[in-house]
DNA sequence: AACTTCGTCAACCGCGAGACC
DNA sequence: AGGTCTCGCGGTTGACGAAGT
């Protein structure tokens, strides 16, 4: 086969490294559906192939898995790219576990390529944290909502119990009706997703739900001009792996 | 048409965790 | 207990084609 292989054959203590040929592919995929995914050193001794257990599982789980989904990453998958990313950080492994067919370096490839570099502007992060502020008033407004008809449905049933002279009994207290567990629900739902810490996200390997609220992502709901600038720069240190404070912009 | 820059993706490297002896 | 092996993960590199100049 192979023109190609023979020219970009490199050797190094008996492996053989660069891009895979068509018989490689076919000898790993024949050990893999003769002894399954696991063993990876063994290839070598079962199939003869020259490529080290590591660049066998590599090639496997990246390109040659059945299950693999082809194609580009579709906007729903970018969705859940951002969010999950948002959540777990560079756990690529974690989010392509979220997202069926697709590999962490495919994952990795594309975040790197779509969004690593990809600062928005002054003008667009303001009209970003504007959005947010605004989804997080109305939450908060709904919150407050729901809390205050649960007092308010709270003193009433009290004002009743007193009226009547009457104990309050355990398991009466816990008996709502459908429309006040949804809103007591939704109230445990919020202050959930405000109480969630980073290391709680870091706890979600899998998978926390693709759509979620923006109140989850912890930004601050208020932030001024300089902590806006200062909160984007840290972020984009932390994706950046970088710790110089003076490193020009993206 | 030739050259340069950019985007994409496959593959490699180094490291850490867990299993095994 | 500690040394070795195996596997999986995240970061990085390099090849290659497309787009731009």
């Amino acid at each position: 086969m192979d023109a190609m292989s023979s020219s970009l054959e490199v050797l190094q203590g008996g492996w053989r490294k660069g891009p895979w040929t068509a018989l490689e592919d076919r000898l790993l995929t024949e050990y893999v559906q003769q002894q399954g995914e696991g063993s990876w050193n063994s290839v070598a001794k079962i199939t003869g192939l020259r490529r080290s257990g590591k660049s066998c599982r590599l090639r496997w789980v990246n390109y040659l898995r059945p299950d693999l989904k082809r194609g580009k990453i579709t906007p729903d998958e970018e969705t859940v790219i951002l969010q999950l990313h948002a959540m777990l950080g560079n756990r690529w492994s974690a989010i392509a576990r979220c997202l069926p067919g697709r590999t962490d370096n495919e994952i990795k490839n594309y975040w790197r390529t779509h969004f690593k570099k990809a600062r928005p502007s002054r003008r667009a992060r303001a009209q970003l944290l504007h959005q947010y502020q605004l989804q997080q008033q109305q939450e908060h407004r709904q919150y407050l909502n729901a809390l205050q008809m649960l007092q308010q449905q709270h003193h009433h049933h009290h004002n009743l119990m007193e009226s009547q002279q009457l104990p309050m009994p355990q398991q009466q207290q816990q008996q709502h009706s459908p429309q006040e567990e949804d809103q007591q629900a939704a109230m445990e739902a919020h202050m959930n997703a405000m109480a969630m810490t980073n290391d709680d996200m870091q706890s979600y390997d899998c998978c926390y739900p693709p759509v979620m609220s923006p109140s989850a992502l912890e930004l601050p709901v208020v932030v001024d001009d300089y902590d806006d600038d200062a909160l984007w720069d840290s972020l984009w240190r932390l994706v950046d792996g970088s710790s110089g404070g003076d490193s020009g912009e993206c």
